[in-house]
DNA sequence: ACTGGCATGTAATTTGTTACATGATTGT
DNA sequence: ACAATCATGTAACAAATTACATGCCAGT
């Protein structure tokens, strides 16, 4: 699944900008699901309105450059339906604070606990987004929304929960691997 | 972190050819933090004994192509430690599957609930994987590598759990939408 | 004065995947 | 016969990031 795909399902739910759209990965339900940078949106969003899939509509704004608000068409949401129904990939996760844990023993304590310390707030932050996100009356009506919302909550509180009962194992690996170094 | 830091990281456990390499981001520990296919494991492992950080010793075999064994050298392992320890960056996950509940009320009921099943059966895989991961000898010796699997395995657990527990309201919400089209 | 938010876009570069190419052995 | 496992490697291609380029406004 590409950005294109995604930056349509977004526009499912309302006309948005490339801006905007860069705004609701950082902050809203798909913080943690997807993540993409301008650089790569605003090639899709005028891609997209190259294939018909979405059109533009222009903002006229003083001092700034026009903002371009793009719609979903009638082929685009049945592109995107069509696109979603294909199947899935099982997903593949790239976590750099996994790698650090596994080679924790190579790693001075200090920074060891630090990558733990930073990926708990990371984590916490992401938590409150999605209680957040989870309070939003439109998130209400839709249960399929609660469901996925849900299901970030509960992986988050129990990697929390998780790694404030267990952080104990990286400081007891690190001072193994200084206590081989001074033997 | 690139492939070729992660392939260095590897050997410091031991020697290892590509294809074991794949192997170990297959079924090991390393399943659900890192991936890489071939096509890129190889070039990184050239690139490596290039400079100087691995060096290959080839194992002779009958019928097969020459097997091409690499280990860490103490520069290796020196670059491999200092880029550890330059920080880590909040991991970007990209799943599909979440993406398909965020959008489930566009989607016929069966499919949505086809990709719970799959993506629960996936789940249930990773979590034997690790749990045969927890009890090798080697893992039990190491602390920090204990972490890793434990926060895999409770981030797992809680999934699937919720997941379990939670799976009507994808139905709920396709029921809805199909609701709506026959108004 | 400077940082950050708003707002778009392009080009160079990096990174990695997919497909292709080869080929023996073992199990079904 | 056919698929899977072992075993490596290259080339074409896709995808996305980073850095660059522009410029105003508001707050500190």
């Amino acid at each position: 699944m590409d950005i294109k795909t995604v930056c349509i399902g977004l526009l499912t739910f309302g006309e948005a900008s490339g801006y905007e759209i860069k705004k609701l990965f950082e902050d809203g339900t798909f913080n943690g699901v997807f993540d993409a940078s301008f650089g790569s949106i605003y090639p899709a969003l005028t891609r997209l309105a190259q294939d018909g899939l979405v059109v533009c509509r222009e903002e006229e704004q003083s001092g700034r450059p026009d903002k371009k608000v793009y719609s979903i068409t009638p082929a685009g949401r049945a592109h995107f339906i069509a696109e979603l129904s294909r199947g899935i990939q099982p997903e593949k996760a790239r976590s750099e604070f996994l790698i650090s844990m596994i080679f924790a023993h190579l790693l001075p304590t200090d920074i060891a606990l630090r990558y733990v310390g930073q990926t708990l707030e990371d984590y916490r932050a992401a938590l409150a987004r999605l209680h957040i996100a989870q309070e939003d009356p439109a998130t209400r009506a839709m249960p399929n929304l609660q469901f996925a919302i849900g299901l970030g909550l509960a992986k988050l509180t129990a990697a929390i929960d998780y790694m404030e009962n267990n952080k104990h194992l990286v400081a007891a690996a690190s001072d193994a691997a200084c206590a081989q170094v001074g033997e």
